[in-house]
DNA sequence: TATTGTTATACTCTATAACTATA
DNA sequence: TATAGTTATAGAGTATAACAATA
């Protein structure tokens, strides 16, 4: 018998990598968060450029993806679709770019939107004390930046 | 010094969200350790099912598939491409599955590859103390089971 | 020259549906 | 009936290249 058989649990060699768990936390966590946001119509890329243009009224297309590691080549769907179903209006700033703001459609459905967002945290701080919060917080900021290449 | 009209620096008000900076840090290390695995010409993907074929050799694909959270219908894409390269080579358990074990070159490739993997694993854990790696750890688990909809 | 925005394209991962062959 | 494996297809996200217009 060179392994137990298929009835019993396979061993794992995955399950003490913190970059393989830190990557299966995020899909299941963002799987949830689609689900949740798709009672509004959004998927959550569109729903950060929702969050970032409320924040920064005036904000350009190519700002905003810079600022969510998106880039102007697929940011441009993004906010074509966000305008088609006029969450957002664009009001030109010179001749080549253009000042991104919610319509009051928009601003609504950010609104319905936050408190989706605000459960999804709850859920995901659930069951952490304070100093596991500092860490775990600490620790995702930490990667972000030692591993950002910044090509955006 | 050009400068847009628009502020310097935007507020980010996804800069405290945990499932927000969960995502990116994902993004960024996977990001990173795609291109350190593409020295040996694989994907992450191939990876973690070249390592749960080696820890449990024998297994079948479909096995393969729900330890990694992968479906049936996407694992035969990738183990194809690993039997065509002679990382992988199957063996009919009974008439409809059959056991994967690693090939020698498999085995060398693999090997190669952990080394890969555990220099990016110690990337990811540098600069936390004991606790702060336990607290993380035990969240990203805590993320993937409380959010998991086991659907593969 | 550098930047904004766009189109076209491709790759990875994920997802469902439909099908066969077998247990 | 349920499972193993396959194929086809589609939807997201991400990536590069190339282009026109403008700063």
């Amino acid at each position: 018998m060179t392994r137990t058989p298929s009835k019993d649990a396979l061993a794992d060699p995955l399950a003490n990598l913190l970059g393989y768990q830190l990557r299966r936390a995020s899909v299941a966590a963002m799987a949830a968060l689609k689900s949740a946001l798709a009672e509004n119509d959004l998927r959550p890329a569109e729903m950060s450029v929702l969050l970032v243009i409320d924040a920064n009224p005036g904000v350009t297309q190519s700002e905003v993806g810079r600022c969510l590691g998106i880039k102007r080549a697929n940011m441009a769907p993004i906010v074509g679709s966000l305008e088609q179903r006029a969450l957002v209006e664009r009001m030109p700033v010179d001749r080549r770019s253009q000042a991104l703001r919610l319509t009051r459609t928009g601003a609504r459905v950010l609104g319905r939107s936050q408190k989706i967002i605000a459960a999804h945290e709850s859920r995901l701080a659930s069951g952490m004390d304070e100093a596991a919060a500092r860490a775990v917080m600490r620790f995702l900021k930490d990667v972000r930046q030692r591993f950002s290449t910044e090509t955006s």
